[in-house]
DNA sequence: CGCTTTATTGACCCGAATCAAGTAGAGTGG
DNA sequence: CCACTCTACTTGATTCGGGTCAATAAAGCG
């Protein structure tokens, strides 16, 4: 399988024979996590920064009353980690949601892009800006969206990032999550989830059975979650 | 004053004097704007970036039905967008809160820092990095803090980002925000936010009167909040 | 084939939205 | 200098979305 980071980059820029190189040799070296297990906690200082190659990972983040809410949902090309080059320690757990496959890249290589790949450099530092996009789309959901819309929204997202990385097919994806996991991405709980997923296949729009989502009617998906997927860059332009 | 970028970063990190010069070269172009008038708009592809030097700015993002939820709030030294240099366009709209200050950087010289200045380019990269925590910890406020430990929350960020850039007194600070805005920011309505104030007051661990905020008893406030300022990494260290 | 985790359903309740007035300031103009 | 207006703030009454609690069904899985 194709390099994601490439796929993931290639997507919003054109990649010169040698940043290729480069970032196969930043993902070259990868280790595996099980299904539930903690790739990062609370207040490391991780020595390098993680890309997901396969599976899903998460942020977690855990309040004083042990409920936990859920930033951000990381899938395959996702650099989930890189901003922990420029940070004192990382705020929040990233789990392995399911099996991963991360690339580890040791932050002295990283840094020594930033001094002889300018270009490369600012497609990384865009991915860590694609992030705080996506942040920014979470929080008008969370904010003002009802929970219907956000799910929709939600579903629209992860279809489009899938889709990059080469992981649909048509209409259809994976989605190995539990309910559980989606009641701490929308701040709902797990009962209203499942209700408010009923009503959303009620809808027609999509199905989701098992592990498997299908999109039979992106334009209503669309519609109800208010999703214009500008925010991603998913052109193709010099940066 | 001394540049508010200047400060923002080097509580960070120590600046050479080389990046101090190319910094203050980065920020000399100012541009007025009158409280309530929008600095970008949203689907704008802006040529240059903006740092906000004095007042305040928010990002707003609009729904269908009028609804506008606000996912960040900008003080003097925030290199609002930044990102801008990287992304297709911009997917909300940045509106003066208060009458601002703000210092316009052609996309051409930000690009040129990546090629000739790598550490600042890994310092602005950070300060989009902060920001990108800074959402996370809004998203976590949005979906799991009850609106009152919510906004304690906010107001212990707000206080902690004023004082890196001189702009509090002792645990006093200006904050000419209405109830209207902070509704749109915590996503909540006037009227609940109106009454969680009330009830925020009544703890005694701030005052809040005009546009004038005083935490009277930061610990409690702290607590309520459980509010951590690891994520706005106060902390100076090479980068 | 039990055991644990996840999904589903119903009953009940509470927090926050909405609706509707009324109050208070800050400008503005006569 | 005072009426007028506009906006922000405040309060009460009512409604309703979504949480909580509790029980059951259905999957996974060792």
């Amino acid at each position: 399988m194709a390099n994601p980071l490439v796929l993931f980059l290639s997507r919003r820029d054109d990649l010169s024979d040698d940043e290729i190189a480069a970032i196969n040799a930043l993902t070259s070296n990868t280790q595996d996590f099980e299904a539930g297990t903690s790739i990062i906690r609370q207040g490391e200082r991780p020595q390098s920064s993680l890309l997901v190659t396969e599976g899903l990972a998460i942020r977690s983040h855990y309040l004083a009353d042990g409920k936990r809410m859920i930033s951000a949902l990381h899938v395959p090309g996702d650099y989930v980690d890189l901003h922990s080059l420029l940070l004192d320690q990382i705020d929040h757990d990233v789990v392995a949601l399911t099996a991963c496959r991360v690339a580890l890249t040791p932050h002295g290589e990283l840094r020594r892009i930033t001094e002889r790949l300018p270009h490369l450099t600012r497609l990384l530092w865009l991915s860590t800006v694609i992030d705080a996009a996506m942040h920014r789309a979470w929080i008008v959901a969370l904010g003002r969206m009802s929970p219907l819309n956000h799910m929709a929204h939600f579903l629209c997202e992860m279809y489009s990032r899938l889709e990059v990385v080469g992981l649909t097919e048509g209409f259809t994806f994976k989605l190995p999550i539990t309910q559980i996991d989606l009641a701490d991405m929308l701040g709902l709980s797990v009962v209203h989830v499942n209700r408010t997923l009923q009503e959303l296949r009620a809808t027609g729009s999509i199905s989701w059975l098992g592990s498997t989502v299908s999109i039979k009617d992106w334009d209503a998906l669309r519609a109800l979650g208010q999703f214009d997927p500008a925010y991603l860059n998913l052109q193709k332009r010099p940066r």
